[in-house]
DNA sequence: CGCATTACTTGCATTTCACAAGTAATAGTA
DNA sequence: TACTATTACTTGTGAAATGCAAGTAATGCG
């Protein structure tokens, strides 16, 4: 199975803090505060785009930055992110806001939207701010669940 | 975070293999395929049951066996499981048949709930063979997603 | 030119892991 | 009852992965 991918401690975090809070450089992953030793983080990040979930590109604008982005291939664990986010407030005390996460099981398909968008217009903005402040129940009956 | 859960590559796929394929005693998980250490599944067994996730309880007729239960704090991982696994046959070979994983991506509910369903009757047969032979698609428009 | 920053790499001690073997309790069989 | 098998572990042991501190190369910034 593919669970391989994701048998170690790091990279799931590591994903997670692309797709959510928005990171996208070495320094950021490492100062994240859970402490990954440097080695470590860059061995993940190598093994995650060897893996193709994600790619890194030189930033243009400074050559010492490596600015990793989620591929398709990345992005599209959103789902499955966002149901580990939910079970995880479910049962375990979490640093994200209450209300976010109720925001989050009311409108699945449209926080997965959302963060598809920011992966392809590059948006980096945190997701959690941006759904702290979104009406208590978003579905659009008949819309539900499925997202290109 | 919660992910340290499952920082390690055995947790989750005891899990998934109680969840989908009804495995429920420490033999099974030992000679699953995966090839698990009986010094290091005894721990992740134990670490699971601290966590909530799992309990273990003696077997009725057999007292060497001992029967691996998910929780419901367990069980609330189906969605985790099935994004997953949906996840994993779009993009990894699987071992799981094709029709399944469509399935599954159709009839998200009716998965989650047969696997609750399965849970709280102490029905042990695996999840693939049921599934294998649904409808396309059995989504009920107007219960789409959200199982109590 | 000199110092800071970024993304790493290197060495080494510690921890975790896989593999094989062994053990305790129970079950099945003669 | 004794004898063997089964189940769920535990106990070594060496190998591999990890954490930590330090170092390095390329670039930026004054």
């Amino acid at each position: 199975m593919s669970l391989e991918q994701f048998g170690d401690r790091w990279s799931l975090l590591i994903i997670r803090d692309m797709m959510v809070r928005g990171f996208h450089t070495f320094k950021e992953f490492q100062e994240s505060g859970e402490g990954v030793s440097s080695n470590i983080l860059a061995d993940r990040l190598k093994t995650l785009e060897t893996a193709g979930i994600l790619l890194p590109e030189p930033d243009e604008t400074d050559a010492r930055r490596v600015n990793y982005r989620l591929t398709q291939k990345g992005i599209d664990l959103a789902p499955v992110m966002l149901e580990l986010l939910i079970w995880g407030a479910k049962y375990e005390a979490t640093a994200a806001p209450c209300a976010f996460i109720v925001q989050m099981e009311n409108c699945r398909q449209q926080v997965i939207a959302e963060t598809q968008r920011r992966w392809r217009e590059r948006d980096l903005t945190p997701l959690i701010p941006k759904f702290d402040e979104m009406p208590e129940d978003c579905t659009t009956p008949g819309s539900e669940r499925r997202n290109g």
